[in-house]
DNA sequence: CAGGATCCTCATTGATACTG
DNA sequence: CAGTATCAATGAGGATCCTG
């Protein structure tokens, strides 16, 4: 069969992308990038976290913690006190990860005004 | 009234957080982050665009391009040939967003594998 | 205190068909 | 080609009650 060269897909690009976006979407997610940073000082219990964030659930903090936990980004330490104590931290994995993400924080906080002015713009020419 | 210190909320970690959760949630958004990256490299036109990612609707597509426009990271240029051209680009913010934007990227590949890792270590003990 | 189980609601996404 | 409009399905997320 003459077929020297298979025809090269033309989407290798998203291909890549679609596996990183596993990864991206962790950081997209609503709950996600607060926790991550609430644990970036110190580790906390699940209590103390839900009253840091404000507003969310004890349901999706639950699921959320872990999520992180299964992605290795956040240790959860179990104290057989009574009531029993459970502790929340982050892995290495956990605190590199933040590094980014704290970039792009970083980068949110510095283009949000210029955002939200294209926003009120937009909203404007389109209304 | 004698309330000399209102209450410091316990909260301004979420308020910042939440303020920023606007703009970090445009980078969990699966097709986002595809798009700005295909558009990192040229300038292309709706269909090209379609094509090359693969897999999205051309109602998400246009959804997530007009999200883009509105934000101020993508232009959108109609050519009024026949039949229409539109042509997609970056603007400098959006240039400027997809550098926090590829580090996370880069962040995420590195570690793919570990996370992958822990990923299956977790429901393996889980099942 | 930490979290499992349920129920319910609404937003996101996709598929399809039609238009300028 | 580049959309808009409509409909249906899926799932995220919240509220509530209950347990160890």
């Amino acid at each position: 069969m003459d077929m020297p060269a298979p025809p090269p897909p033309p989407h290798q690009i998203s291909d890549q992308c679609r596996k990183l976006s596993t990864v991206l979407s962790l950081v997209g997610d609503k709950w996600t990038v607060m926790i991550v940073m609430v644990l970036r000082d110190r580790p906390r219990r699940f209590n103390d976290i839900k009253r840091t964030i404000g507003g969310i659930s004890q349901q999706m903090l639950t699921r959320t913690l872990r999520a992180l936990e299964r992605d290795g980004m956040v240790s959860r330490t179990v104290y057989p006190t009574l009531p029993p104590q459970v502790e929340y931290a982050l892995t290495d994995l956990g605190r590199s990860m933040s590094e980014p993400v704290h970039a792009l924080g970083q980068w949110a906080g510095a283009h949000l005004d210029q955002i939200e002015g294209h926003r009120a713009d937009f909203d404007g020419r389109t209304a």
